[in-house]
DNA sequence: TCGATTGTCTAGCGGTGCTAGGATCGCGGC
DNA sequence: GCCGCGATCCTAGCACCGCTAGACAATCGA
């Protein structure tokens, strides 16, 4: 059995190379430039192999979502648990939120703007992506506010979010007044 | 000059005929299908003609853009004027502003979410961009609140409709409780 | 040691955006 | 009315894309 089960986990490892490549790739170049060829020319083999261990494109694309997901849960809750206060949890998840997307725009992309074949807001959703959004609700449900479902507000807290980091990055709004923004979206969406 | 210039009128016309048929396209099986050979049979010519035209598909998503924001910024003040006080039309406009992208999905992709070479947030916009903003700040700046910047407010307030229309359009949030969303963004945003 | 299975690669399909170069059409001057 | 010429358009092709069939090699169990 040895034998099977180190396969197994070159394969693995195998798969976490090519994931991790991908999102390196995008990153560096964009996702225009993440091309099957590409990536298999990275990690060393051949472009089947890919298909080996994903569908297709989306599926890698997929899978970089996950990854990125399970990081901004980690980051949200980090940055949540170092502030003292309600208002400054909310504060705090903003920042962090936004501060991931800038910081891996590739990554944020994949889980929000692209197609990774993923399904969202369903019994089905991976759970990475269902713990990221229990990240925001732990602090943010907190602030929503006498008879306002938790969850409802923490959807519209998280479109603004979602609506600042793309639209600043896309060059939509002057990167200048992103922090006045957030105070801003904080102080009037929060009840503190 | 007579030959001359039915010659540009008839350039002009073909010209609104691409962009025309681009948005059809799009909006009938998505951008992806929008192929720059596909769109040239559409309109029954061939490929290096759309050339002629436009530097390449991104100009031609450019376009489809700028008409866009033209009809939405029409759309925004016709909703805003036929509501009575502040809080119905800032309702009004936040309601108009997600039908638009609803029935509109492969327009608002176009002005928004896909690259179409155009300038945003700085002096060379084109004007159709610099409208559609106006006209959200037309009724948006009534409500910002004392001491609140109205571009600043006008800003957090679009992204957050942006967040809205994209999340759910992608099926990242429950289409069911779109309204109630919205009831609660209108409620906390403005300085009614 | 041999046969079978697993794994990987080469080569190729139909599609993409875009362009070079040749053919054809219609204009203005004689 | 005819003809040369410039504008206009199309055919054909480039390099690249995602994806896959089938040949080949390496490794395993008997």
């Amino acid at each position: 059995m040895s034998v099977q089960e180190r396969k197994e986990r070159e394969r693995a490892g195998r798969e976490r190379l090519i994931v991790a490549t991908a999102r390196e790739l995008a990153e560096q170049q964009g996702w225009d430039a993440v091309t099957t060829r590409r990536l298999a020319e990275r990690i060393e083999y051949s472009q089947p192999v890919l298909y080996s261990h994903f569908r297709g494109k989306r599926e890698i694309i997929g899978a970089v979502a996950l990854l990125g997901a399970a990081e901004m849960a980690a980051e949200l809750r980090a940055a949540a648990r170092a502030a003292d206060g309600p208002r400054a949890r909310v504060t705090a998840l903003a920042r962090a939120y936004l501060d991931f997307a800038e910081r891996n725009p590739a990554v944020y992309d994949a889980m929000f703007q692209l197609d990774g074949g993923l399904a969202f807001a369903q019994e089905d959703t991976p759970e990475p992506l269902k713990d990221a959004f229990a990240a925001l609700l732990e602090t943010l449900g907190e602030v929503a506010g006498e008879g306002v479902h938790p969850g409802l507000f923490t959807e519209v807290f998280w479109a603004a979010l979602h609506g600042l980091a793309t639209l600043t990055r896309a060059g939509r709004q002057p990167p200048a007044d992103a922090e006045r923004r957030v105070e801003l979206l904080v102080d009037r969406l929060a009840v503190l």
